[in-house]
RNA sequence: GGCUGAGUGGCAGAGUGGUCAUGCAGCGGUUUGCAAAACCGUGUACGUCGGUUCAAUUCCGGCCUCAGCCUCCA
């Protein structure tokens, strides 16, 4: 039974969907104006995992992420580098797509955008003024009016007496309540704009996800995410937006990841200590950096520092090399049936123990802890010359590995690198390893010892083994 | 001030009312021409003070510290 954390509950619950068998999620996706960092890259990822579980569970998901393209921020973006909005968007949209194929990310299956999306806007917005939850201000501008909506608060904990509006940024005095937000932003000179109602203007940013997780999802849907700082008051205004326009429940699990940091501080825009995707995978493998995002729980923190990639590094090599070598092929027919018998229970084992840990709001570092240990056993028996008993374990593992967007390179591939910045192809190594082989063959421990000092400082692991010498970059 | 969440061995990071996380690093061993990889073994870990209990890192309470939200932010 798959249980979820609930921040609407704060509690775990078991998962049921609306309707049987159909898993409706929604979330919050980028603002493009600049280019994906770390903490973008761990709530596609950690969404990615929940979509591919729920998939092997036999759910049928519909997958909706929208892409923000038109705020505030895209505009004075725009105006510093001079260029049209549409380009600048697009730009970074597909600087996005590359990233996040790179890390392996399943692409949603609905992909809305908020300038696609403002017949949806406009008529959720015409609701809210309908059913008097919004107003206009002396600026033109729609606002929602918070004090209409009964449960306002009611995802974050927050009771609206106790916040501090206006502590740290002046209140727009045109608002009847400082809390209140926009749905429907009046242009300005220049500004891009849509035709409304209450004439030329842009979408709020709020308003955006309420209509086009709606209208893509229905009024009431299973899962909404995305990174703990929305919480408030993005999602609590999505609910109260949504709710009051639509007369219905609107969302029955929240799912928030918790953000990555640097030096025990949020790593974000704003406080400009944030790495780009991009910045880090020229650095590091693009699995080494999904395994990373991995090794924490998703509701934790993620400490970003170096030593904690290198660390990821080193296992998900161990990983490969467990895999490396294995046949591929079911032929494994040698070995007497009661140690195959054995051999199942064991993967059967592994592989319910991964699932407890999945199901268990999906927790990622012991399901990785599972597949070290299916690692050891295929090494084991790999030292024990029983390749062929080894091999459906390291189908398991690749098996186990899909889930989590793991593994699914060949070995081989992984370790050799594909693309090599080195200075020496694949065929001048084996050249080198054909070359100190002969010297080893001689006796010559120098030379061989010398090809491999060389290999080495080129960034080339030589491993001698009983079926011969096998090479890996560092 | 209000509301969240967290404090685990050298580092990262799960988890549990009473022998085991896991990865990286370390140490000893096996293997190897030597290595590497692998395997085996190994470490007085659970912020602090009380309470409940036969037994608490795990439950309860106080305290301390840290992070996040209360402006835009994944």
């Amino acid at each position: 039974m798959l249980t979820i954390y609930n921040t609407l509950t704060k509690q775990k619950e078991p998962f049921t969907p609306i309707e049987p068998g159909k898993v409706r999620l929604y979330v919050c996706g980028m603002t493009v104006y600049d280019y994906c960092h770390v903490g973008h890259a761990r709530v596609m990822v950690v969404f990615d995992i929940v979509v591919r579980y729920l998939r092997s569970l036999g759910f049928s998901v519909t997958y909706v992420r929208n892409i923000t393209d038109i705020d505030d921020k895209i505009i004075q973006r725009a105006n510093e580098t001079g260029e049209d909005i549409e380009h600048l968007t697009a730009h970074f949209i597909q600087a996005m797509y590359e990233d996040t194929d790179a890390l392996g990310v399943l692409r949603p299956d609905v992909e809305p955008r908020a300038t696609q999306s403002i017949p949806e806007i406009v008529a959720m917005v015409q609701q809210l003024l309908d059913k008097s939850y919004a107003y206009i201000t002396d600026n033109s501008d729609v606002c929602y009016a918070i004090q209409h909506f009964e449960g306002y608060g009611k995802l974050s904990g927050k009771h609206l007496d106790e916040l501090r509006a206006g502590e740290r940024v002046e209140v727009d005095k045109s608002k009847q309540h400082p809390l209140d937000f926009v749905l429907w932003k009046a242009a300005k000179p220049g500004e891009p704009s849509w035709d409304s109602p209450w004439g030329p203007g842009r979408p709020g940013w709020h308003i955006e996800c309420s209509a086009m997780s709606t209208n893509c999802l229905g009024n009431h849907f299973d899962i909404h995410g995305g990174g703990m700082d929305l919480q408030f008051p993005h999602h609590e205004n999505e609910i109260a937006q949504s709710e009051s326009a639509t007369g219905q429940p609107f969302v029955n699990v929240w799912m928030h990841n918790g953000f990555v940091r640097i030096n025990d501080e949020k790593m974000s825009k704003s406080l400009g200590n944030f790495f780009t995707v991009r910045e880090v995978l020229e650095r590091y493998q693009p699995e080494v950096v999904r395994y990373f995002i991995l090794t924490s729980h998703y509701r934790s923190p993620l400490n970003y520092s170096d030593q904690d990639l290198d660390a990821a590094k080193q296992a998900v090599t161990r990983l490969y090399t467990a895999l490396r070598g294995l046949p591929d092929t079911d032929e494994n027919l040698t070995k007497e049936e009661s140690s195959q018998l054995e051999e199942r229970q064991i993967r059967e084992d592994f592989s319910q123990r991964f699932h407890a840990a999945m199901a268990d709001d999906f927790n990622t570092p012991e399901a990785l802890a599972v597949l070290f240990e299916l690692a050891r056993e295929i090494n084991k028996l790999r030292d024990n010359h029983a390749l062929s008993q080894a091999a459906p374990l390291g189908r398991e593992l690749r098996g186990l590995g899909d889930m989590l967007g793991l593994l699914q390179a060949d070995p081989e591939v992984y370790l050799q690198g594909t693309e090599t910045k080195a200075d020496l192809s694949a065929t001048e190594i084996e050249q080198r390893i054909a070359e100190r082989q002969a010297a080893r063959k001689g006796r010559d421990w120098a030379t061989a010892d010398r090809v491999r000092t060389e290999l080495k400082e080129k960034g080339i692991i030589l491993e001698d083994g009983a079926q011969g010498t096998t090479w890996r970059k560092v």
